[in-house]
Parts: C-alpha cells; sequence; structure tokens
DNA sequence: ACCTGAACACCGTTCAAGT
DNA sequence: ACCTGAACACCGTTCAAGT
C-alpha cells in the first residue's frame, strides 16, 4: 500500500531493495535454512515481498539463481592450502573435498551445477587452483585440463547421488555397496591422478582414427 | 462411460489393461517421441486414458518409473563383447561407452539414474559383465568394484552435464572447453583404468586413519 | 520507464468417495 | 476390494496492465 521506501515502521524489517546481490544473499539464508528444495522463485519472492515476476528482472532463470547461490558457498573453499602437509597431491586433496563437502551439504546445488555452465569468480579461482597444483605435480596442461574436468565432474556426480540416498538406506544401487563413501572418493582421486600422470593426451583433433592404447591381453 | 472392456470400437486403439508392464512400455515409448521431460504421471496417465492416481498401484513414484524405463532402455547396451579385438580393455570400453550412448540419447534418465538406486536387471547384468572385464584384466575384487562404480558415475554425470550444454553452445564451464567430448571420455577411462591397477586400496574399514599415499614433492 | 498481479500451463501425490 | 475424480499444494515463466 505504501508506495516505496516509506518505513512507517510495521512492515518486513525494511524491505531491501530488489537488486541481484540481494537477491542471490536471501536465496543463500533460504537455502541454509531450509534446504535447496524450498529455494524457488516462488518461494523467494514471498520472502521478498514481491511476486515472482519481479525476480526476473534480476535472475536469468532458476538455474542461473542456484548457480549463483553455489557460487556465493563457494567461498568457504579455501585456497591457501600452501600450509598442507604432503605437497601438491595433499593440497589438491584438500580443495576438491572442500568443493565436495560444499555439494554434499547442498546436493540440489550440485544438481544445478551439473546443468548450468558455471562461471563464478569463486568456481573460476578454484579450477585455476586446480590447474596451478596439477602443473606443480607434474602433469602436462592437456592432461591436467581433463583431469580437473573429471575430478569435478566425480565430485558433483559423488554429491547428486550421495545426496538422494540420504533417505534411503537399502541402496544397493552400486556395484560395491556398504563401504565408505569417502574412503571411495579418495581412491578415485588417487586413482585418477596416477592414471592422468601416465596416460599421454591423444595428439591432435583428428590426427588419428584412436589413441594408439596398449591393448595388451589379460595377465590373469 | 462405457465400465469396462466393451469395446464399441471408438475409444483408444484398445485400452490395454493397466499393468506395470504396459506402463512402463508406454512411458518407453512416450520418452522415445517426445523426449523425458514429458514422461511425467500426468501426461503418462493421460496417453493411458485414465488418471494419475491409478498409476501409483503400479509405480511407486516418479523416479521409480523412470528408473524402470531406463533399465528397458539398457537392453541395448550388448554385453556379448567377446568378438571386440584389442582384450579386455576395448571390451569394457565397448560396454561403458555403449551405456554412455543411452544416457547421453535421454539425459533425464541419466537424472533419475543418479537419484535412484538401480536394481534392473539390465543394469545389474552389466554391472556384472564390467565387473568380469576388471577381473580379466587382472584388477583385484576390491579396486574392480570401485572402479565399475566410479566409471558409471562418470558415465552418468556426463550425460546430464552434456545433456543440459546442448542448447546453450556458449557453455565456457569446463576448464577445458572446445576439444572433443569423446576424446575426453576415452581418455579419463584409460586414465582411471591405469590408476585403478596400480593404485591400492585402502586395507580395512577402520584400520588406520589414512590410507599411506607416497607424497612425494613435485618433479617440476 | 519500470514494476508486478494475475494468468497460463503445467507438476507430484493423496485420499475420500464411488463402483 | 479395487479403482480413481477431484483436490491439495505446489512449480516456472510470461505479459498485459498498472503506476
Amino acid at each position: 500500500v505504501t508506495p516505496r521506501g516509506a518505513s512507517n515502521g510495521r512492515e518486513r524489517p525494511a524491505k531491501p531493495a530488489l537488486t541481484r546481490k540481494g537477491i542471490i544473499a536471501t536465496a543463500t539464508a533460504v537455502m541454509r535454512a531450509e534446504g535447496g528444495e524450498r529455494v524457488t522463485m516462488r518461494r523467494l519472492a514471498k520472502e521478498l515481498g514481491t511476486g515472482p515476476a519481479s525476480l526476473y528482472v534480476y535472475v536469468k532463470d532458476t538455474d542461473d539463481l542456484h548457480a549463483a547461490v553455489l557460487d556465493e558457498l563457494l567461498a568457504e573453499v579455501d585456497l591457501a592450502v600452501g600450509a598442507v602437509e604432503g605437497g601438491w597431491r595433499e593440497r589438491l586433496w584438500t580443495i576438491v573435498r572442500s568443493y565436495s563437502a560444499v555439494l554434499h551439504a547442498h546436493p540440489s546445488l550440485a544438481r544445478a551445477a551439473q546443468v548450468t555452465p558455471v562461471s563464478g569468480p569463486n568456481y573460476l579461482a578454484m579450477a585455476d587452483a586446480i590447474l596451478a597444483l596439477l602443473g606443480q605435480g607434474g602433469m602436462a596442461a592437456g592432461q591436467a585440463a581433463w583431469a580437473a574436468d573429471i575430478l569435478l565432474l566425480i565430485a558433483r556426480g559423488g554429491a547428486v547421488e550421495h545426496g538422494a540416498r540420504r533417505d534411503c538406506p537399502s541402496a544397493g544401487g552400486d556395484v560395491s555397496r556398504g563401504t565408505s563413501g569417502s574412503a571411495r572418493a579418495r581412491w578415485a582421486f588417487d586413482a585418477l591422478l596416477d592414471g592422468a600422470l601416465e596416460t599421454s593426451r591423444p595428439p591432435a583433433p583428428e590426427h588419428r582414427a584412436r589413441p594408439d592404447i596398449s591393448v595388451d591381453e589379460p595377465a590373469r
């Protein structure tokens, strides 16, 4: 009823002017308080005291919103891992595990991250840090880019799949059911890195039909 | 209006009696014809000439439906790869690529597969075939179970992420943008296998705090 | 020019009431 | 006993109409 910032003292805590930053901050708060399923356009509009249509001025669509919230939360990933003992590999693991932790805490954001091309500053900084550490580990740039992709893809997929199994304990879908997920995550990390360090990337876009992989017969 | 199977000759092509098999067959048909977003309870009920409530007699929920459709489509994955030349590795790649192809063709099923514990016979047969080939390759059972999980997880995650980038060409989210996705997929497959063959699995559930990974400093 | 109420076109799931 | 119409409680997104 009251037109603009009249502040007559009985509305919501001041009704902050609608901005993209403000919307994302509110979305992040709802995320932490009620979980990702509640971070919807309509729910958020209600929280901000307006109609859902108003949000579309600042946010492209729901995926855009979720991606922005994720990037906000990725500020939690500490990239200053210089002090971590154990060399580049442990430093890298610290970052990857931290990324995984954020996604496991919010599986719906892991879902969004799969679906929306990430471009937030925190994600990009993390990707850079990962590439730098792979370089420190002696990995060639070509392999490093692919290894980083796969490492992050596994983290996202793992979070989505783990998030779903949350309420259904009798999963049984995995080949290796029962064992600790975090031990498997570490093993996958090590196996991929070990393999990436020795598996050469195929030379050129259309140089030869297939990379010449060693096709030795079974040793068993 | 007409009570039961009166077949007065002007209804839908006979209105097949509702069974789980029939529902899933219809769902599969809609899937192929209109894509996964249309395979909803309501859409399907309309197709079957009934209300959505009726489906819940035969199907637990939407995820259950999608998972069943996926298992149906997994019949396409040819497990008789004995004739594939190149040894166990190429045979395994044939299966994994085939699984990937089904998921890439239907990204919404890849999504469902992440979220629902698979239990369909075709999926289980595929998992068995994969474990057998890893065994042929000389991989210990512990590693093989984890390697199979990760291989399939990568396939699902890759399909979901690729499916989303379908309509947005200016992705840019990946660290390694531009390069062929299938070359990357093959590289990831080889790297993971190479690593899995030499990365030992940590000894026991709670034997020691962390697996003792070699933490050598960078070679560069 | 800027903003948004109300509408459009859907969802999944449940349950009371019908046959 | 079996089945389901109708309702409940939501969605995302658009656009015409208001200020």
